[in-house]
DNA sequence: CGAGTAAGACTCATAGCGAGAAGAACCGGA
DNA sequence: TCCGGTTCTTCTCGCTATGAGTCTTACTCG
């Protein structure tokens, strides 16, 4: 009910503390494998250990505070390389708020789940300079219980290349047939045959629309040229894209 | 990060005040209809309206307090009619905190989306006497965000009784397919075929295992006894049972 | 120039699904 | 007791989707 105790001469220092935070799960490809962005932690807890970009929630909405984390850590400033940051795909993903999942007191984290085409590396700027792209299966060992965040956004980031036309956010505006599978095979990590994939997603209505253009040459090892597409206006994919391998129906 | 600012001699008290609640979207079928348990507001804000029950977290989990607010306003203590709240499934559905969604302070609510077979008329206990079980369509104008949270668990409903077998925590232990299929129709709205249903459901692997049982007597309005089902053991069906009448894919 | 590679179009066999039909079992009412 | 109506369960038919594989063509690199 949002309310009960308090009516009239409420007053919010009586609360038990409760700290909010949103963590990001920021996920892009680089040279073909999936990378998620990590931070590294200079303070007790965890010090020394990596974790998810996020912190505290302000006088904002919690996607806001997300896109603020994403964006400082990324030294993308929201007013400066406003373009970039608008091609994020950005949705919450879930909650965590355990008691003791962190050992100074109850923080209740809202993660969020971010899809990005290939960003800069976040040298630049001052406060981004510990955060970084990891492939990953190289991302163990996090802080807290990030571990499990970052795994549950992994599987809901592969769930939604199933059924959803998400895939385009980790690509340019425009993209040919290849370069959509090997987006596919960065995260589901495998593999797809060529030629099916290629029909199945021609055949599904709205997933992409030619350009008409081709690119100017053709694959770094060889091969013609390729028909360039952009992503259509379908939300939901119909039907779907099913991972071949997922050992069938989970028991 | 979950950090940050302080370290040692922190003080919670210095935080801005973020109250953090559960609200819970209980789902049961009654008379063949989708129902929604609903509490009456007695305070201000949203006086005399209907709201999704919940309430503040205390020291447990997100889950464990979603949980205890179920059974608080059904009446069902937890030690009491333990039985049967044991057989609801609860799952996380999603996080609200917009500024503002609480006129009195910055309140972030974690949802909760619950199935529950036909649960008792909640008008034993005292707290519970305010709730109640409204068919879905009639559950409008409900305080706060709660229609939106209402409408985002109804599709999650919706879309779960598709890949999962989910709809089986809607019957008691034993089922037929035909009770089987009018959940299916009472919770996305729309009758299905009865023989494909029916062969479908079977040829899912792990959906459900036969008894070796029939019902004693036929339906109530005719037709022969049906053979009776309980649960497998499939967490994940595949393939999935996909709605008819989805007028395809969104755009 | 030639080997290797990738794009894209094709075939073929199989699985899954919507629609409909049919037979048998069972109800309630005449 | 008989009968119309209802439901369970199984089947058939036609169409679509899919996995696996082949083939042609166009391109890059050495």
């Amino acid at each position: 009910m949002d309310e009960a105790i308090f009516l009239a001469g409420y007053d919010p220092r009586d609360y038990p503390a409760v700290a909010v935070t949103v963590d990001v799960v920021a996920l892009t490809i680089r040279d073909g494998r999936l990378c998620v962005l990590l931070v590294e932690r200079g303070e007790q807890p965890f010090a020394g250990h990596r974790a998810l970009p996020g912190g505290f929630v302000r006088e904002e909405t919690l996607g806001e505070a997300a896109l603020r984390e994403l964006a400082e850590e990324t030294g993308l400033t929201p007013g400066q390389e406003k373009t970039e940051l608008e091609r994020v795909h950005l949705e919450q993903l879930q909650t965590y708020g355990n008691p003791g999942r962190d050992p100074r007191m109850r923080v209740v984290s809202v993660a969020y789940l971010a899809f990005a085409p290939s960003l800069p590396e976040p040298t630049a700027g001052s406060d981004a300079a510990r955060a970084y792209w990891v492939p990953v299966e190289e991302a163990k060992d996090l802080a807290f219980d990030h571990d499990e965040i970052l795994a549950d956004g992994l599987e809901r980031a592969r769930a939604k290349l199933e059924y959803t036309p998400l895939a385009t956010a980790f690509t340019g505006p425009e993209f040919t047939i290849g370069e959509l599978r090997q987006v596919y095979a960065a995260v589901w990590g495998e593999e797809l045959h060529a030629g099916n994939f290629h029909r199945k997603v021609l055949s599904v209505p709205g997933f992409v629309e030619s350009t008409g253009e081709t690119t100017a040459k053709g694959g770094e090892r060889g091969g013609p040229r390729a028909k360039l597409y952009r992503a259509g206006d379908a939300r939901l994919l119909h039907p779907a894209l099913l991972r071949p391998t997922r050992e069938d129906r989970v028991r």
